[in-house]
DNA sequence: ATCGTAAACTAACAATTGTTAGTTAAATTA
DNA sequence: TAATTTAACTAACAATTGTTAGTTTACGAT
């Protein structure tokens, strides 16, 4: 009764997420996921079922991860804003903890090859930003929220969101406290002085 | 003398961005891009020189049109909110306009293979950001723009104007002027009502 | 000590990749 | 009309791809 079953595995993943962030699932062989592991790419054989079996897991847990916590803010009471904020707060979190698989998500979706994965994946990515466009709509009728078009609203905060793993190597001279409530404020609040 | 000497290359590059913007790079081969063009992949060698070279035209050139612009805009005597104005409508002036090559050149930069080609569109890419620092930082200076960590403004507005193209399909049912001024305040003046 | 297993290895495969050589048909120019 | 150019084709190549088979090594449990 091993104590960590599937160690060696996780190994693999997260370095081949850290392959695939810089070059893409496609341009990233099992030779070099091998090479940067010190071993030859029969061996990764022993622990993972095919490339593919990297990609799916790397890429349907993170996105399971957002889906959770977006139903918990859903099905809250807080106020559109406050329930905007914790969906901030929740990028940020995953991006600092986990930005290479954050990246594959992003970048290498497109490249689950099982129609089953590619289905749910894409399910919760809908249901995803259709919960967001409902929280924006929300706002707008109760008067939290500038009657601007939702989609614009959800698209300017979510594609700042979803990329920010690009940007989390530069901002290592900012602390987090910084980047959490700057980003709060800048997304919330924009830029501008003037009119406030 | 020919009046379009190279118009079947550009149908080439115009299919080739296409693919490239939905798969990548990598995973688009060259008889991807061949059947795509009714024609056999070796036919493609009669107008372009290799895969790379169709990279390179499609990268180089759009990073080029955003320096010139850039160019421009940083030698103005605009005020910085009006630059960063100038900046939103140039992004969605080329999102509109081209967004296959734009999804290219953000996706696929990392496989500019020459090392010339590389540092010279990193430069370019560097540069760019440089000069939208100068304007946060002006900005701030004389009271345009809230006191906000500039790497935060810049990264925010940045990633949303650069991953636009990924919403152009669902922003059909918006009107071009919708997008543009609906765009424009949010980046500018955030989304909240309260403490306005 | 021995057994079993985990995890590495070498060697090889079939398929796919970008690309080249050489040819042919159609269109343009002289 | 003859000559030349454009742009397609077929066939093939060498390299790289993901993956499998079969083997070896090290080590914890019996």
């Amino acid at each position: 009764m091993p104590m960590k079953p599937t160690d060696r595995k996780t190994e693999i993943i997260n370095v081949a997420a850290r392959l695939f962030k810089e070059k893409g699932y496609s341009a990233v062989t099992v030779r070099d996921i091998a090479q940067a592991m010190n071993i030859k790419a029969a061996s990764l054989y022993n622990h993972i079922q095919s490339k593919q079996e990297i990609l799916v897991l790397i890429v349907i847990t993170i996105a399971e991860e957002f889906t959770t916590v977006m139903e918990e803010v859903q099905q809250s009471e807080a106020s559109a804003i406050a329930k905007i904020e914790r969906i901030i707060q929740l990028h940020i979190d995953i991006t600092l903890r986990n930005p290479d698989a954050l990246a594959c998500l992003n970048n290498d979706w497109m490249h689950l090859e099982q129609e089953a994965d590619l289905k749910y994946f894409l399910k919760m990515r809908t249901d995803y930003e259709e919960n967001f466009r409902q929280i924006v709509k929300e706002g707008v009728r109760n008067g939290e929220i500038q009657h601007h078009n939702p989609e614009v609203i959800i698209f300017s905060i979510l594609s700042t969101l979803r990329t920010l793993y690009l940007w989390y190597n530069k901002t290592k001279s900012l602390s987090e406290n910084t980047l959490r409530n700057d980003m709060r404020n800048v997304l919330l609040n924009g830029i501008t002085i003037n009119a406030r």
